[in-house]
RNA sequence: GCUCGAAUGGUGGAAUGGUAGACACGAAGGACUUAAAAUCCUUUGGUCAUUGCGACCGUGCGGGUUCAAGUCCCGCUUCGAGCACCA
């Protein structure tokens, strides 16, 4: 029998699917372990050979821990909704449903053809109404909910609800959009629609007047985490700032327990940086500057209370609430003009137009440490949604401050002892206070540090501010104005909004003539017939983000069929939460936060009994493209070889890599390629084509997209896994090369030549030598520490290193080819599974075997080698036996012949022996 | 600007402070073959030496700790990632 992966594979394949070997049920009488892959967007494209490089090292380590005894869970599912699918529904009127289903089918064929042991029973899709039933159960929970900042929990509204009833706002702690002051009596005689609104200042669901990035291209607001740079991740388009009415998610709530809850995961570092960085903690003080000639108070936060004697004039957002209220009559025309013209601007161009602007208000506030008036001022460099929105300036020590007081000809005051602010500002956080003093406080003399601490203190005392502390991480915008996603289960009745009945659930997605918003700018479900409740009431019109059904999805999976809950008590209480989580970076600010936000809700309303969704989280790199190229010599139509065009003047093309190997050109596959090269000439070096290469992205553009189909139709599943796992460490991001393919497959064909010779099975059971039980145990022992540390790469080198032992050893026995095949079954499933059942005649399944032990004693060496070093320089090698005694082995080492030139005229100080290793002479 | 990470042959990459370059690709030479493919064997960090041995230099750069540094410490350079008018 000839090693064939076509026949071996798809054998293997349908007697998984047939006989439902990977299915997982709720056993409490094994461990459990679950592990998780980022499930994916079915885009049009299909699999590139970059998708499974997570999903083989997931799958390895799941296969592993079941070889360990554990019950493992590990499915998968997709992120069905998703803009794409909606964008294609546009142009071409398909429903994105149908789209979306061929997608996944497709999907589904290129997984199956890799061998992974999913639990496929346990699928889920986000666009699914049995799923997407629990994402809106979810919002309307968190719209039953407020953020209690004393129990540091969610808690029901019902229970502010009655707080109001009773004190008014006095005395609560809830988090909130803003501050609001009312008594008993005052809530009683509000409004249906007052006290509603009043409840969505707490709501950890709410719908709220916010700040939003609108990108008009896309017709929709974005998620922070969806834009960069002013532009947007999807498409690329700008971005624009825009007060709107919106759903939104009290992320920011949670953000201290989002960044405490970091140092208990697993996670690399970098993630937990890039998470700490978003949530963006910082700790200062809150402070008011009374505005003169006005009862109003300026409150302002900063970082460096120190500087407080240095502030010279203030600054406010354009988009400030205050701006009305302290600009005066004078500066009214100037003012506006201002605002104007930035309102024209795009955030993207703000950003870029580093320009210093600004206008006088008029005003003046009152620094409260000095006494002295000081002029404010309005300038866009000062954001509306940090802080509050307005800042003391400190030009001395902040750059931003320095550049609008040169511009503007406001005063500098430097407060640093020793500081030359004559050219820019001084920002480091130490050196000694001058220049700050008042007549009952002074921080002249002190260190940075403690001179913070000093005014904080001070102004506590003295009821001029508070210590603060501030979140860069703002509340998610949960509201698009798009068709392909969850419809929010509320309506309106007079313009309240209402939950519905949580019996009502799932909301189905009403069917739409098209996929546009209406001709009057609502969202596409505008168009809906009969969008409205059984009463009548209007449904809202938008629907959920992205974000939304990834949430929570690996809580669905523990109990996908459940009708009744998200999750049962005993499936949550079982499986708990993902051991192991798999997937790229990309999703360390939108994703992996929101998850973790959805999660610590479901915990505090006591849903599940995990406040973290993933202990551990393993990033794999991104594959990238290897692009090849040719190079056609210019104004023919003849293309030179690579190590020969510099001879004469070419232009480079890239080239399908699919039509080149190891960088070498099928010529008659370039020709076939495209009608232009039909009649291409070549010139060639050593009678070969070479191509030229660059890493880029990988994608059809570049025609450097290589399909696992076809590597898996070429050299088979088992040689795809093996050499996706050998590229490198999988964390790291790596260019797609299918150079080096064929020294795996050729593992594999000497793998089988072990068990198989034509049609003559070898193995037997035969006494093992001592050298073949070493190779295999130390295997077994390599392997094992590997797949803990995920050192695929590395074990991969073991396995062709024991089989190249045990060929050249000529070793057939049982004792040694069994565990062989048992360790080699999660990295190379189909081949494994074949040998045990052919070769090693077992009729269960590999995956039922236990993973061996490997044993020390077959390890010990019987000599052991030292290098002898003479003040740490390697001068040569002693072999003596294994269980020789240190000093005994340096005598040797001292008496052997090599010994006496280095020891000549010098005295030894120490010798140093480490077991198996060296010997070290030090001499002198 | 702040934060984090990385740098090792022609290439991908190995090395609990202990003989740097495992394993693989590529390349060169050889065996088998009419020939090619496939397969197998040998060599492969550099320089010099070489029908014997060898010798010296080598992990981005400059210092340091140590008997011993790719690995630890200090200071740079370059590349990558995250955050960024965040007060």
């Amino acid at each position: 029998m000839e090693y064939n992966h076509k026949d071996i594979e798809s054998r293997w394949q349908n007697y998984w699917r047939d006989n439902k070997v990977y299915k997982t049920a709720l056993d409490t009488t094994r461990p459990k372990f679950y592990v998780l892959d980022m499930f994916p967007y079915p885009s049009g494209a299909g699999l590139h050979v970059g998708h499974p490089l997570g999903y083989i090292a997931s799958d390895i380590y799941s296969r592993y821990k079941r070889l360990r005894g554990f019950n493992v869970l590990h499915p998968m599912g997709y992120d069905a909704y998703g803009l794409p699918a909606e964008q294609y529904a546009i142009q071409t009127g398909q429903h994105p449903e149908k789209t979306t289903t061929d997608n996944i089918a497709r999907y589904r064929q290129q997984l199956d053809r890799i061998g992974f042991c999913y639990d496929w029973d346990r699928e889920v899709r986000t666009c699914d109404p049995k799923f997407y039933k629990w994402t809106q159960w979810a919002f309307m929970k968190m719209v039953e909910s407020y953020y209690d900042t004393e129990l540091d929990k969610a808690q029901p509204i019902s229970k502010l609800v009655e707080h109001f009833e009773k004190e008014g706002s006095k005395g609560i702690h809830a988090a909130c959009s803003e501050e609001l002051d009312f008594t008993a009596d005052e809530w009683k005689a509000m409004s249906e629609k007052e006290k509603s609104d009043t409840l969505m200042n707490y709501r950890i669901a709410y719908l709220g007047n916010t700040m939003v990035n609108w990108c008009p291209q896309l017709g929709t607001v974005l998620a922070n985490d969806e834009v960069s740079e002013g532009l947007s991740i999807r498409g690329g388009y700008p971005v624009e700032q825009k007060l709107m009415y919106q759903w939104c998610l009290r992320v920011s709530a949670y953000a201290q327990r989002l960044l405490d809850g970091l140092n208990d995961l697993d996670w690399t570092d970098s993630l937990k940086e890039t998470q700490r960085n978003w949530i963006g903690r910082s700790e200062g003080a809150e402070m008011r500057f009374p505005i003169v000639g006005s009862d109003i108070e300026l409150e302002i936060f900063t970082t460096r209370a120190d500087t407080v004697f240095g502030v010279t004039f203030m600054v406010m957002a354009p988009e400030s609430e205050y701006v009305d209220k302290v600009t005066t009559p004078e500066q009214r025309k100037a003012v506006d003009e201002y605002l104007e013209s930035i309102k024209h601007k795009t955030e993207r161009e703000r950003m870029i137009d580093k320009k210093v602007s600004g206008v006088f208000t008029g005003s003046y506030a009152v620094n409260p440490l000095t006494g002295k008036e000081i002029p404010i001022w309005i300038s866009d460099y000062v954001l509306a949604g940090y802080g509050t929105g307005a800042i003391m300036a400190v030009p001395a020590h902040d750059s931003r401050d320095y550049a609008f007081a040169r511009h503007f000809d406001l005063p500098i005051v430097p407060l640093i002892e020793g500081c030359d602010v004559s050219e820019e500002s001084f920002e480091a956080k130490s050196g000694k206070m001058i220049n700050s003093a008042s007549a009952d406080f002074s921080l002249n003399g002190l260190e940075v540090p403690e001179a913070i601490a000093a005014t904080k203190k001070y102004i506590a005392e003295k009821g001029i501010g508070k210590v603060k502390v501030n979140y860069r991480l703002r509340d998610a915008i949960f509201s698009r104005q798009r068709y392909w996603g969850e419809p929010f289960p509320v309506y309106y009745k007079d313009g309240i909004p209402h939950l519905m009945d949580e019996s009502s659930l799932p909301l189905l997605l009403p069917e739409v003539d098209k996929y546009l918003p209406t001709e009057t700018g609502e969202p596409p479900l505008g168009r809906a017939k009969n969008w409205v409740t059984p009463e009548g009431y209007p449904i809202e019109l938008n629907t959920m983000p992205g974000f939304a059904g990834s949430s929570a999805y690996y809580l669905r999976y523990m109990d996908p069929d459940n009708n009744e809950a998200l999750v049962s008590k005993e499936a949550d209480e079982y499986w708990r939460n993902v051991d192991l989580y798999i997937g790229g970076t990309e999703h360390a600010t939108g994703h992996l936060i929101y998850s973790r936000f959805w999660n610590k809700f479901l915990y505090d309303l006591g849903y599940v009994v995990e406040p973290e969704p993933f202990k551990k989280l393993i990033n794999q790199g991104m594959i990238q493209g290897r692009t090849n190229f040719v190079y056609r010599i210019k104004d023919t139509n003849t293309f030179v070889s690579l190590g020969l065009k510099d001879q004469y003047d070419t232009t480079p093309i890239r080239v399908d890599v699919n039509r080149v190997s190891n960088d070498v050109l099928d010529l008659d596959a370039f020709r076939a390629w495209r009608p232009e090269f039909k009649d291409a000439e070549f010139i060639l070096e050593d009678g070969k084509y070479v191509c030229g290469w660059a890493v880029e992205k990988m994608s059809k553009s570049m025609f450097n997209v290589v399909n696992p189909d076809d590597i898996v139709e070429r050299y088979g599943a088992d040689t795809l896994r093996l050499y996706e796992m050998f590229l490198g460490p999988i964390e790291q991001s790596k260019p797609w090369d299918t150079n080096g393919i064929d020294g795996v497959n050729r593992f594999i064909k000497k793998l089988w030549g072990l068990y198989y010779k034509g049609d003559q099975c070898f193995v037997d059971d035969s006494k093992p030598s001592a050298e073949a039980l070493k190779a295999v145990h130390k295997l077994i022992k390599k392997v094992t520490g590997d797949i803990e540390t995920f050192s695929y790469n590395t074990s991969v080198a073991a396995f062709m290193i024991c089989v190249n032992e045990l060929s050249s050893l000529k070793c057939h026995s049982r004792e040694v080819l069994e565990p062989l095949v048992i360790v080699l079954a999660p990295f190379a499933p189909h081949v494994a599974e074949e040998l045990w059942h052919t070769a090693l005649g077992h009729d269960t399944t590999v995956n039922d075997a236990k993973w061996p032990e490997w044993n020390e004693e077959y390890l010990k060496e019987n000599t052991a080698n030292y290098a002898v070093s003479f003040n740490g320089k390697a001068r040569f090698t002693i072999q003596v036996p294994a269980d020789m005694p240190k000093d005994e082995v340096e005598k040797l080492a001292l008496s052997h012949e090599s010994s006496a030139k280095w020891l000549e005229g010098k005295s030894v100080k120490k010798i140093i022996v480490v077991p198996n290793k060296i010997v070290n002479i030090v001499v002198g």
